[in-house]
DNA sequence: TCGTAGCTTTACCAATTGGTCAAAAAGTTC
DNA sequence: GAACTTTTTGACCAATTGGTAAAGCTACGA
């Protein structure tokens, strides 16, 4: 066999890794890295512990893989911001995007939410080689929108913070707001709240 | 003895609870209720781990007694914002208020953080005891002020997830902040930005 | 200085949990 | 359907962890 050529998994490991990468990602979203156990895991997934040890070396494992996959969802909606494109539509479809992914994907937004605020133990060196280059690059084409004057002049860097934290607050704190609005929908009018709030922040002032 | 009548804390108690719960803040906020340890509680608090478990009778109530106290704190900022006053001026102040708690107290927003993002499975009484009725009599206050013509028309619901999103944010965030803001400097520009933000949206649009 | 109440520690559990191992079961291939 | 590989399982550890019991220490008023 040539050096170096990796068997495909068989159908029957795709099913399994991604039962046990589902199953592991509501655990971890809901109870922490620590608080996730590989027996809720193992029950989640609909397998027995010992079989989820010969899919993955360890608890640890598991995690990593659940972050990096998450690391690429994570960035894309940044990525898709176009720097020839017309700059507030550029951002309010960003922020749209961002609200999107927070409806459809919570546990993923949990997930990074709960390693960020426990210091990132496992994901600091992402944040530093993925993240922070694309953050870079895409804060540089924002000062050249508001350099142009294409943009009332705003810090790119806390601009994208605000953005971030607004959309993702409603998958990470939905448990308050669903005490809070009464209403079982999830948040309604949020995309018209967060439009106006960002539209009124960059639209060049005439007043 | 009256009864009922409970005897006031000695020095030495008072001491050592107040070393206990500030030890414990910062084990529970760095790393979860299941992540944390008594062994590490006790370490941090300079007290071996039954002594610990002689002024509190376990892990869980040091942690709700932590939880307790914060939803105070928390409450407090919200509670100051004054129906009579200057709308913009009391929204700005109370959004400068929650920025500075942030910066003063965050140990507390990410414990609290924590407990939102996993369930709020030991808060939930309290949001909907303490929180909702004061989130419900201050979204009357910011819709009566709309209403009124002296702010621009908003969902105060949205417009309160928002300031409590964009402020806590940074103290949440704080290690993702820290490396994309090549600064150490906790997060320069914030104030300013926050303030340009809800101004130009809340502010009646003469555009 | 003695007694007593309050405080602290040492030694110890029982339950949980991440992980191992060898053998059984289920596919696959020829 | 025999031979072989892959998948699954039941039994079992060792370490961690929340918590207990009882003895020892300390402070302090009488």
């Amino acid at each position: 066999m040539p050096d170096g050529a990796e068997k495909k998994p068989s159908r029957i490991q795709l099913r399994n890794r991604s039962l046990i990468l589902d199953a592991a990602l509501d655990v971890f979203s809901a109870h922490g890295y620590r608080g996730a156990t590989l027996d809720q895991i193992a029950e989640a997934a609909g397998l027995s512990k010992p079989n989820i040890l010969y899919y993955f070396s360890g608890k640890e494992e598991i995690h990593v893989t659940l972050l990096n996959q998450l690391m690429e969802t994570w960035l894309d909606p940044l990525i898709e911001m176009d720097a020839s494109g017309d700059p507030l539509q550029e951002l309010l479809a960003y922020v749209q995007r961002k609200l999107d992914m927070a409806r459809e994907l919570p546990r993923e937004s949990r997930l990074f939410a709960g390693e960020i605020i426990q210091g990132a133990p496992r994901m600091l060196p992402h944040l530093e080689a993925d993240l922070k280059p694309l953050f870079d690059e895409k804060c540089a084409v924002i000062q050249a929108w508001v350099d142009a004057g294409k943009l009332a002049p705003v810090d790119p860097r806390h601009l994208v913070f605000s953005i971030w934290s607004t959309t993702q607050h409603y998958a990470d704190f939905a448990v308050q707001i669903g005490v809070l609005m009464s209403t079982d929908k999830p948040a309604p009018g949020a995309d018209a709240y967060l439009r106006d709030l960002f539209t009124n922040l960059l639209t060049p002032a005439n007043r």
